[in-house]
DNA sequence: CGCATTAGTTGTACGACTGAACTATTACCC
DNA sequence: GGGTAATAGTTCAGTCGTACAACTAATGCG
């Protein structure tokens, strides 16, 4: 799922690699170029070689490189209080390389092309219902709407790095396959040959790259290092963040958590087993214990708990199957995304008591609950962000 | 838990250190060890050459400084039916280090001194009963069986590299630190210290160190390189290994499966939830369903199982909670250890089934369940490889 | 206006890997 | 038995990237 466990690292990481001096200066340009990006602060060149450890002069260099290649600005040197010369400000670069995030789902299409500094530079999103589509059809319209978006940033001058395209189902993003997407009612296919884009487009699962996008943190609060990202619609998937870095198992097809145990005497779900997730605190389990229609919008179930005309039971089933996540993985922090993040304030209470009670460490460790910040179509700012991640972890191929 | 994922890392590989020139080197000296030391058979140094895409005369260099520090042997030179000068084969130096695994548990107290070639070179193994003991007299103990062994293996002209202290509870490796063993009854200590010894001993989790024992393979089959571990005794632990590493999640304190839902209108366990998996697949819930006592040896009831006097039921429970963390990590591989390897026989139809009725990428992904290979006591022998792990990934501590 | 201070650049030194040439040792074939 | 091809290992000059120190640039302060 997403390169970000397949991708080819830089030689001085992969740890089975030989490394040459080559690797060297691969290694160090992407120290500087995280440095310069992910600061809370613009650095100088002597502040990125404080915060790195390497010398100034080896610093200088490279930064040289960086802004050369368009991958970092220089900002004017900004006279501070201080006495000395004036630091020279070092920021990502603006509108000079694109990454694009692609989305098929069941109830939109859309692109989205964001800079180096976040910046969603273009976009794409066209409503409709996927559901049982024709796969063919449905990608060709999407491979249509990114030409508009990447002929629209070409224009402007800008490079396209490459793409993501988020699928809500399993996916081999090694083999470029998708397995299964239920929703869609898609299976077995190739999906970026029928883009008909002349670009590196890589799939991954939906869930997983929203979980990246989460990694920009919202307005106010600081995005964790690590977490757990549920994205309840339809469907549960999770997706697990650990150190900044998508943890994806051996396949890329972890955080299935809409089929986790929570009670064997349950009823059957789509899957065959019995008593998952998915039949408690899935889009649909939850607007029929609302009393509504299975396919009603999000905001009728949330105008019915305001107006405490339903109750949402939903909470204490995902506090059960989040304790079960958290007891195996330890992750300490859960971002609750889609339908849930507009929904928290009901779920919040039963989730919290059931963390308490049954996860082991809870005693020793502070568990979060917090609502997603990505905002809509998270995948899209995902999908984007990882193809710049890769140009910020390999930033000699752009020299 | 453990130092897989806090000791400090060779530089290159860290990822957010600087790389220097020397960084290069210790980088390669590690790959041309690993090479050396996982090779299926002894590779001569062009071998070396080519399997790590270094340059011949970089590895000749390389090798020499493992020769001289004592952990790579050359041994004479093969004249195999091929033209050309003989290859000189390289093999893990026998009896020059040592790591040392260490153990405190609910029935015995361990250590265990393994040289690189992976052969036990002394061992002392105390039976007894830790149940709510006083940890300073035991890690003395422990202490004293430690410094015997030590003395043994210097005597004989090793070194002793380091130890790894198991423990059967939440552990803090970083600061130390149990938190707390329940059925040792320890809790919030400080256990290095209390062994007194002059020795760099780092604290682990016994289920974590004993999965990576089973990185070692058994005699028939290879190890795979992702697999869960679970180990079945009173409690129930395991452990996460993703690409021959621990995953250890945010604390090391991951997977309590033994505290997964299994059916949350079961028996209250001693966690204070009700329906853990314990409470069905503990091995005293085993022995009572058998109709045996709960303390009684796991020998008794493989006999009951024998001779048909007694059903195992545990496995639909187990099986259930393994479906759920294959859906939630995606790994294909468990390995069943402590009191299940022996029990495998009456558990393998139940997990299965369950295996295959719950995990949702069952269809698309061949599940194993096997064994574990490790023998008796694998904790000692994962912790001492683990020590042994730390000198191959920084042989130039040595050199 | 000069001094202290900080930022950035230049140049030399050093360390590590590579490639090619060289030596060492064997098998094979005539 | 001797020549030739083949393979292993070593030696040495070349290249590249970083460090360190000295230098220049630009500012604040007294």
């Amino acid at each position: 799922m997403t390169t970000a466990g397949t991708a080819p690292e830089t030689a001085t990481r992969s740890g089975s690699a030989a490394a040459r001096q080559h690797s060297l200066r691969e290694h160090n340009l992407e120290l500087v170029a995280r440095a310069v990006f992910e600061g809370a602060e613009p650095l100088s060149r002597a502040g990125v070689a404080a915060s790195t450890g390497l010398a100034r002069a080896t610093v200088s260099t490279l930064v040289d490189q960086l802004v050369a290649a368009g991958l970092v600005r220089e900002l004017p040197a900004v006279t501070g209080g201080r006495a000395g010369r004036p630091a020279v400000p070092l920021v990502p670069a603006r509108r000079t390389v694109v990454g694009l995030g692609l989305e098929v789902n069941v109830d939109y299409l859309g692109v989205r092309a964001l800079d180096l500094t976040g910046e969603v530079v273009a976009e794409r999103v066209l409503p409709g219902s996927f559901h049982d589509s024709d796969p063919a059809a449905v990608l060709g319209r999407l491979g249509d709407l990114a030409r508009e978006v990447s002929d629209e940033v070409t224009a402007a001058g800008m490079t396209v790095a490459g793409g993501r395209l988020a699928l809500p189902g399993l996916v081999d993003p090694r083999a470029g396959l998708l397995q299964v997407a239920p929703n869609l009612g898609w299976s077995s296919l190739e999906p970026v040959p029928l883009l008909g884009l002349d670009l590196d487009v890589q799939v991954a699962n939906e869930a997983k790259l929203a979980a990246l996008a989460e990694l920009a943190g919202g307005s106010d609060v600081a995005a964790p290092d690590s977490f757990v990202f549920v994205s309840g619609d339809v469907g549960i998937g999770a997706a697990i963040v650990v150190d900044r870095r998508l943890f994806l198992g051996e396949r890329g097809w972890n955080g299935e958590i809409g089929h986790v145990v929570v009670d064997p005497a349950g009823p059957r779900c789509s899957c065959g087993a019995f008593g998952c997730l998915e039949q408690y605190a899935g889009k649909e389990a939850m607007m029929r214990a609302a009393g509504l229609p299975p396919d009603a919008p999000l905001a009728d179930l949330v105008a019915r708990l305001l107006a405490a005309e339903a109750d949402l039971t939903a909470g204490r089933a995902l506090g059960s199957a989040l304790a079960d996540f958290v007891n195996l993985i330890d992750i300490g922090t859960i971002v609750l995304g889609g339908a849930y993040t507009d929904l928290l304030p009901w779920l919040r209470a039963d989730v919290e008591a059931a963390l308490g009670e049954r996860v082991l460490a809870a005693p020793f460790v502070e568990l979060q609950v917090r609502a997603a910040q990505a905002g809509p179509h998270a995948a899209l700012t995902g999908g984007a962000r990882e193809v710049l991640a890769q140009v910020l972890a390999d930033p000699s191929a752009w020299v």
